[in-house]
DNA sequence: AGCCAATCCATTGACGCCCATAATATCCCA
DNA sequence: TGGGATATTATGGGCGTCAATGGATTGGCT
């Protein structure tokens, strides 16, 4: 597997570290990646991680913009401005820093949360309305596919119907 | 063969393994995907499972949607967050995890449910009244054709109505 | 010296992998 | 066409390994 997916909860210990789940670690080996690349999510408090395919996603995002322009000024303090490179221990744990802990509000637990290229750490009940909240609105996009191509919809809730 | 096809319901054992149908497992093999890629169905109390022919139906719907967008992310949260890959033994069994468990009621048994590109995983008796159901829905629409032909792009344009 | 962080070691519970058995299904050949 | 041999499933259980976690020790830096 090449990608971020499912989500865990896990605990910090009394010295603050957390072990990334396994299946995350896996990615970020393959990947090639000596270490955690976070930053702080933009808009929502939680931490985005991940490795070389997630800086490269950075960078295509800033090379967008003219340089000097204004947007890559912001683009590139907001982004490269605050993040962190964090070191990986040997038994696969790390110390989330200060700042990215009170910008998501993390105190004794955390979520780590498959993203697909990259994962995004949470407090686990912030998580939880969050994925409730990003739930119901796939629900409603499916459901307005679903009227659309309604007839494909309607053979899937029969399967095993005969005439 | 290379779609689902078929239900067949199974006992999970006294440590939460179930069988794959060797039937849907071939499928699998055939798709070339190492493990069971499943998630909770977004409108029903059931499992979606397949293989890379799944995954990249996901990966479609999310890749619509530009980096770093709000809809991306939300949409990446809810189908990769709640995702798993999940290890086939052996023996081609699978545990299932507590959430999936959760979502669909699952705690004893299982029903597999072919759907073509992907099969469904159900609370045995969850999937006898929705089949009950859903062949009622369908005997009602027959009997609807049957009886005037006028009613028939009526129908077409709203199959999928529950009233 | 004193603090913080990087290694290293220990524990425990879950999971992966292996082998065994029973019940079917499939084949093969007289 | 039977009917026994054989392969395949579904299922059960044992055991070693690894992941998650806790704690101790070392080493650097001020």
């Amino acid at each position: 597997m090449d990608r971020f997916v499912s989500n865990t909860t896990l605990r910090l210990d009394s010295k603050g570290r957390v072990s990334i789940p396994a299946s995350f670690r896996s990615v970020l080996a393959r990947d090639g990646f000596d270490g955690l690349y976070c930053y702080p999510a933009l808009d929502r408090p939680a931490i985005d991680a991940g490795g070389n395919a997630l800086m490269s996603e950075i960078e295509a995002l800033i090379g967008r913009y003219a340089p000097f322009s204004e947007e890559r000024e912001q683009f590139a303090l907001a982004l490269y401005g605050t993040s962190e490179t964090l070191k990986i221990d040997g038994e696969g744990r790390v110390m989330l820093t200060d700042s990215l802990k009170r910008h998501a509000g993390i105190t004794d637990q955390v979520a780590f949360v498959g993203l697909g290229h990259k994962f995004q750490i949470w407090e686990p009940s912030r998580f939880q309305s969050e994925l409730a909240e990003a739930t119901q609105k796939v629900r409603a996009l499916k459901a307005q596919l679903g009227s659309s191509m309604a007839a494909r919809n309607a053979q899937v809730a029969a399967p095993g119907a005969r005439e």
